[in-house]
DNA sequence: TTAAGAGGTAATCGAATGATTACTTAGGAC
DNA sequence: GTCCTAAGTAATCATTCGATTACCTCTTAA
């Protein structure tokens, strides 16, 4: 196989593992054997662990700014933006661990060259909705808040207690007041993990 | 000294500890160093790691569930109870580590242990606002989301390029509508650490 | 045919880590 | 005085993990 083709394989394989296992509690061989290939492979291709978790936050990143953009582009709809924004937010949440790797990262602050990028990639998310969505600060804020919060309910499996406890269905129909369907897919497909 | 004096301090130091490097990333040699006592002793304490950091996450949940309580029976102000509640989280952010042990405990939700009881600790909190407080699951969502909003500002250590980056600067000016100064000296007071 | 480079692994190493064991010390109770 | 208990540590152990080294095996171009 191509080295690229490999790296990119890897790449989707380590992040679901740092989505569920953050940085510190992953290792280079869980990844390793979510891809199909040797520990030592992934430690050659991206040089360190430290390094292979930037790269996974940097895509993430990039994939939502990719699909903040296409979506701010869009013509062909009446919804306001930031309704459209967050539809399109939950629906990459069925990207496994993409979110939830970047929200690690975003706990990370205190390390200096992981909480760097991640600064970084949030601001960037920021900027996008400020200077190409035409948000006003407090908009940006109330959509970025309402991330975070949905971040929590997936990083929190909250979706698992759904049926068992009608606290948690009055919260999630709160947080996704159209995609819940959504959301509790995601949380069934990361139960067959386990 | 007496053995509850010493378990409440290696606590303190642990959810400092916890706070800032994770779960899997601190060490219970960090904690013991942190709180002054030998690695055996904190493991003998607390018998295993995970064992701490469930007690730590139990204790700051309850911290939460104290203030809340407490401002919710307040009935000297004019203000809000929302209003109220947010300013005091604001105001606990300056027991170090309180929050950010919560925080990553909600992205470890896949661990079955520690993902059950930091959902047991948000559920208690969502409870509160709503059975006490008199907040509808609406209201309490969007009390959580600003928390969730915060608790990542805090995560990502934003505070530190409030100087230099003016996106962040009003990012943070929505963030803490009041309260800005309190977020910036807590931020710097976490600097000091390092 | 063969040499060279790309894709990949087995074996292993040193450091770090959670946990265990055995030991030490201080302070009452009798 | 001495015994006993509570508080606490030094030494150490087994495991795990990231990283390194040396090696293997195809494909391809001269």
């Amino acid at each position: 196989m191509s080295a690229t083709r490999r790296r990119e394989l890897v790449l989707e394989a380590a992040t679901r593992v740092f989505g569920d296992e953050g940085y510190a509690g992953a290792t280079t061989d869980k990844v390793a054997r979510a891809a199909g290939v040797s520990q030592p492979y992934v430690v050659r291709i991206f040089g360190t662990k430290e390094n292979l978790f930037l790269e996974v936050m940097e895509r993430a990143g990039n994939r939502l700014l990719a699909a903040f953009t296409e979506e701010i582009a869009r013509i062909d709809s009446e919804l306001a933006l930031p309704h459209r924004l967050g539809l399109r937010y939950v629906t990459m949440l069925q990207d496994r661990g993409l979110v939830l790797s970047l929200m690690h990262g975003f706990a990370l602050g205190a390390d200096p060259v992981i909480g760097a990028s991640a600064r970084c990639g949030f601001m960037n998310i920021y900027r996008l909705v400020v200077n190409e969505g035409g948000f006003t600060p407090a908009e940006a804020y109330q959509f970025l808040a309402g991330g975070m919060m949905i971040n929590t309910m997936l990083g929190l499996r909250m979706g698992d207690e759904f049926d068992t406890d009608p606290d948690v269905r009055d919260l999630l129909r709160e947080a996704f007041p159209e995609k819940l369907d959504v959301f509790l897919a995601v949380t069934r497909s990361h139960q067959e993990r386990a």
